[in-house]
RNA sequence: GUCCCCAUCGUCUAGAGGCCUAGGACAUCACCCUUUCAAGGUGGCGACACGGGUUCGAAUCCCGUUGGGGACGCCA
């Protein structure tokens, strides 16, 4: 039997990183089973439902490298099958029309809370033959009224539910759109879906399912449901926590694989490995072994494996995406350094594209302005000056442009000036960057460019002579 | 409230009755390294929810309590 898989968002809105979750467990049991993996767009709700949702899940699914043999499906073009199963129904007595309206059931329901009962359809119009003028029917199929359901979920393991738990549920709506509960019993079987992998929130649904598949006919595919993420206060994952929305992290310059990684981890483990790569996570991955308690979203750890990531990559790899990052601060690299280099110098230090491109944005434009307190410790000394033109002309006067040689050049202004290595440099970054923080001094030379770097050199020695003056102007002027 | 599910460090987890003085990772703290920031190295802090059983022996099996989550829609 080739093992099917789906995963079925309702585009109602961006792809959640909880379902990105579950969409990544049932690519992996296809893959695992060198199934097949479908992707089905849950829209019958045609008033929350969105075409620009549906293309947005698609296009996370696409960053996150899942993509499905099958499909996009989209439910509200399988309207005339869902019609024809559901004659077949009320046609062997299984469906029946209801003419409750919501206001009576909303009564109903408050009635059985009051005695402290199960708010469920009571099945007052199972016996209903007449129609009720003026109120617009809906579908209800008809529940099994004893018994029990027993299902084996791959995951949790053996679920019971008595049949009395279970109310008729709504077939179709009194408008005639089909509910989700009758697609996806329709589409799953339509389309030889094996395995339902999906969230934990499913489970009341799945008995009901069960019992609408055997009214059909038909066997039922195994189920398997996985638990929901939480929050760091244990609540379901929200905005509150972190980004929901899964191209948020591609935005914030986070890496697939990471992020995928994490997904991964966050409800299954395998010994003390920490890393894997797709290949491997469908290598081991069985659905026995998934969590069955939720798992608290941890945005430090995913962090921590995005820079895991990033570290590894190949700059080659990764200069296009830091191009990205950079064209939406503005930034159009034209001239040295080339993205490679740069991303080799920054990967170690940075845990995101993002911050990647916030700080190499130095590389392609000179400071705008110097950190005030830097410059008070670093220009705004006696010797800041001379410091910054005996280098200067050291670069200017270096035989060979390379590392090396410029490491050397600071080395010798540390020995002249009797500074320590930190407080030759730190001016030096002042200069080049604006601020403190920068790779290696000699790197950031070497691949800003003589030329620039003189520059900059220069235009901090024009700022120092400003200072000087103005600095007095300033405090006669207090 | 009713039904279903779950329960090991702050977080993700290892653990299938003796290998557990409960292991790893993130986070955190200290130190080392150091040209800033990182990275890296070394070490520290830190958990079997509680109560009963079963057993020679329980984190592991059973029951209960407590706590958490899910469901109870003409949403999916």
């Amino acid at each position: 039997m080739t093992v099917v898989t789906r995963f079925a968002p309702s585009p109602t809105g961006p792809l959640h990183i909880g379902g990105a979750r579950t969409a990544l467990y049932a690519w992996l049991y296809a893959k695992r089973h060198g199934g097949q993996f479908i992707l089905r767009f849950e829209d019958t709700d045609r008033e929350r439902s969105a075409e620009t949702y549906a293309r947005s899940i698609l296009e996370s699914m696409a960053w996150l490298g899942l993509h499905h043999h099958q499909g996009p499906l989209y439910q509200s073009q399988r309207m005339p099958r869902y019609h024809q199963v559901v004659q077949q129904l009320m046609a062997a007595g299984l469906a029946y029309h209801c003419y409750c309206t919501p206001q009576e059931l909303d009564e109903m329901r408050a009635a059985q809370r009051q005695r402290s009962e199960k708010p469920r359809y009571d099945g007052r119009c199972r016996q209903r033959t007449a129609p009720r003028p003026g109120v617009p029917p809906v579908v209800r199929f008809r529940n099994p009224p004893d018994g029990e359901v027993v299902f084996d979920d791959l995951t949790k393991g053996t679920i019971v539910v008595a049949n009395t738990e279970l109310d008729d549920l709504i077939l179709v709506r009194s408008d005639g759109q089909p509910t989700y509960n009758l697609c996806v019993v329709v589409d799953d079987l339509d389309m030889g879906v094996t395995h339902v992998i999906r969230g934990e929130d499913h489970v009341i649904n799945t008995p009901r399912q069960i019992n609408l598949f055997a009214a059909l006919g038909a066997h039922p595919p195994r189920f398997a449901h996985v638990p929901l993420i939480m929050g760091a206060d244990g609540k379901p994952l929200s905005k509150r926590h972190a980004a929901v929305d899964t191209l948020a992290y591609r935005e914030q310059g986070y890496l697939p694989q990471a992020l995928l990684n994490y997904l991964f981890l966050l409800g299954y483990s395998v010994g003390d490995q920490e890393r894997f790569t797709l290949q491997e996570m469908a290598d081991v991955f069985d659905l026995a072994r998934v969590h069955r308690s939720s798992a608290v979203f941890d945005p430090k750890k995913l962090l921590w494996l995005n820079h895991q990531y990033i570290k590894e990559s190949s700059p080659d790899l990764l200069a296009p995406l830091l191009l990205e990052h950079l064209a939406q601060r503005g930034c159009v690299p034209s001239a040295a350094p080339p993205l490679p280099a740069v991303v080799s110098i920054q990967q170690e230090r940075c845990k995101t594209l993002a911050e990647m491109a916030d700080k190499s944005l130095f590389f392609y434009a000179p400071p705008a302005g110097y950190a005030p307190k830097a410059t008070e410790r670093y220009f705004l000394q006696p010797h800041a000056a001379r410091l910054l033109a005996a280098m200067s002309q050291q670069l200017a006067e270096l035989g060979e442009w390379s590392q090396p040689e410029i490491a050397r050049a600071i080395h010798q202004a540390a020995t002249s000036f009797q500074l320590t290595l930190a407080d030759v440099a730190q001016p030096l970054r002042l200069a080049l960057s604006g601020d403190t923080v920068s790779p290696p001094i000699d790197a950031t030379i070497y691949w800003l460019g003589r030329d620039e770097a003189l520059q900059r050199l220069n235009a901090a020695l024009v700022f120092l002579q400003s200072q000087a003056g103005g600095s007095a102007a300033r405090s006669t002027a207090c």
